[in-house]
DNA sequence: GTCTATAGAAGGATAGAC
DNA sequence: GTCTATCCTTCTATAGAC
């Protein structure tokens, strides 16, 4: 009974996938399941998705924006360079602690299709850089060395590796270790 | 060449099975490649392992007993908790420069298969729990509080999760976080 | 002949793609 | 829906060592 193309159909198919990619992983569900979850025929996927490596790209795409979007709102009230690392690693640190949080999406990805070199692998990778320049640059702009840089990395590391329970040690040490920085740790 | 029962069949399988779980993922491996990188028949491999859960659960557990021979071999000549800790980790550090190095195997796993519980995902999550709980004791031992064990966690888990490159920072970050450590780093 | 191991086909389910 | 390919698993058939 539908003549008209449907206008949010591509981003129902892809908020559908994103879900199940996320929580399952992108080698565990099929392309049946995204077709159920979406609830449209599978010509109409394919339509919209040549493959299910644009698929998966257009999840990481999305997973991306997603990250921007919140990252930016968390810089949105820091002023100084200070604030707005802290806020950075508070942000990650939330975002590790919401319910159904299951890793990083372009870690899990890179962990599932090792030395892979396509689309989505692209996309994972050119997101991890972009984050570590961020941190770098941030930084550089709070009075901090490259030494500094490395190890607030590697906290942000082992905030995405981790379990959730280490966020508020992360945000706290990162606080302790930039320079003048108003200490406000309870203990 | 079959008539006795070949000593050392079960051992070339799953050597066979954990190079290619550990290079592409337990999930694009297929038995079929099993069983043509380890030379022998289908009927063998099902004899040894009845299914490819229980083939995943050997080479973790395989894995874990290079791990505890690997970290046992480092903390051999190390008598002081302090550098029996800083063995630990400096031991973590090479373990993530080697050629090859794909990971940590049992992050690797949990991350492909998440929300599982079968017999592998209990390997790797008993692994990890070991782990932690070594960490916590040799800090403990070292005279380090909660917060350091935490804290080190967090790096362990960077040093995991994040490029290799960033081995020689942890190691010498530890070891100026730990107590009474006699300073040696050159910056 | 007996036993084991390999190779390959078959079964049944499910994958991605049209 | 259909098609093809591949997944894990089982079974059959053949070859070789005792």
């Amino acid at each position: 009974m539908a003549r008209t193309p449907a206008p949010g159909t591509r981003d129902t198919i892809l908020t559908a996938a994103a879900g199940l990619f996320y929580e399952h992983g992108v080698r565990a569900v099929g392309m049946a399941q995204v077709v159920e979850v979406a609830g449209c025929g599978k010509n109409l996927l394919y339509k919209h998705f040549p493959s299910k490596a644009e698929l998966a790209a257009a999840y990481l795409e999305l997973a991306r924006r997603e990250r921007d979007r919140s990252v930016a709102e968390a810089l949105r009230w820091s002023g100084e360079p200070v604030e707005r690392l802290t806020a950075l690693i508070s942000e990650i640190a939330e975002t590790v602690q919401r319910p159904g949080y299951r890793g990083c999406a372009f870690r899990n990805y890179l962990t599932e299709f090792p030395g892979e070199d396509d689309e989505p692998a692209r996309v994972a990778k050119t997101y991890l850089g972009d984050t570590r320049a961020e941190v770098d640059r941030l930084v550089a702009e709070s009075g901090g060395d490259g030494l500094l840089a490395d190890r607030i990395w590697l906290i942000v590391n082992g905030l995405y590796g981790g379990p959730p329970s280490q966020a508020r040690i992360a945000v706290d040490w990162v606080a302790e270790l930039v320079p003048s920085c108003r200490g406000d740790k309870t203990s």
